[in-house]
DNA sequence: GCACATAGTAAAGCTTGCTTGACTATATTG
DNA sequence: CAATATAGTCAAGCAAGCTTTACTATGTGC
């Protein structure tokens, strides 16, 4: 009746990747809505703040290190540090072995949320264990893992070159 | 020697959503990527451009319902189409049934352009099959497509209410 | 036929998440 | 110690992706 439309229907269905980016835009959605809510920053940790965060080491981090990490500008970072501070959630603290540079650390409180915030992962992630089972979860992850190797080999590559 | 951040850093690797939330991020960057360097609309088409597309019936659809779709304003999908007009992607013809609607539909070198984007995610899944196998990728279908189906029951929701 | 709803458009403005350019203060190097 | 590189800041600007407000044109119910 309609052939181009079955067509398109059709592939679209049998797209598991379409299925893979609807499923994180969703999770990715739920995730920060449940962390807004329960914790009390005042809403507002927003996705590009939450991107800092794997790359915040406990000691302290340099803005410029984080930068490069993150591969966008120190004035990006620095605004995105600033928000964090004012929400109490990070520091800066001048770094002892270099009077240009300061440290990122976290505050007490903000340890505390960002524990929260990956326990909150973690109860998510159980969730999704009842309902679709440990074993597949687990496949889940194995496959996702070697899917991230093969997509992005770039384990510490910044680091290495220049 | 440093608790707090062995804790973060062993949480942290155990988070199958992150890992979930990179791969896709990465993904969807790559078919971007891709796409716009094999086709020739002028690099242009942005992610909420291709946000589109999966909501464009063949027959032709009317701002109005996409907006509801996409849960955006009717002129912020004005403002695609018409971005998507000017590429030739597709067309507003007016709607014979109803003197104030117009019918947003493909061009035919948006059909097969549209087609060939489908081609290239289909690629793109043939070779993740070919690192981690034929089955766990079914696996993964099978997986995401039950998560899908708990975080967003949705089908179709908003069209049956209201 | 009149009131009201609906489809679409036009224009302006907003937030997010960056970048670029210019500058200051401290380090490093030859 | 002079030249230069580096850490960070300040201010401005910009594109993406929306929203809000206001409007026109067409359809619908009574």
């Amino acid at each position: 009746m309609n052939d181009f439309k079955t067509t398109l229907e059709e592939r679209k269905a049998k797209s598991t990747l379409q299925v893979l980016f609807k499923v994180a835009r969703l999770l990715n959605a739920q995730a920060i809505e449940r962390s807004n809510q329960e914790q009390r920053w005042g809403q507002k940790l927003r996705p590009s703040h939450m991107a800092i965060f794997p790359h915040l080491s406990l000691k302290g981090s340099r803005i410029t290190s984080l930068a490069e990490e993150m591969q966008i500008s120190k004035q990006a970072v620095a605004q995105l540090v600033e928000d964090l501070e004012q929400l109490k959630i990070v520091r800066r603290v001048p770094d002892p072995t270099d009077g240009r540079a300061k440290l990122v650390q976290f505050t007490k409180s903000g340890r505390t949320g960002m524990l929260r915030g990956l326990d909150l992962l973690t109860t998510m992630e159980q969730e999704l264990a009842d309902i679709v089972g440990v074993r597949r979860m687990a496949d889940l992850r194995t496959t996702l893992s070697r899917i991230l190797e093969h997509v992005a080999p770039q384990h510490e590559k910044r680091f290495l070159k220049k």
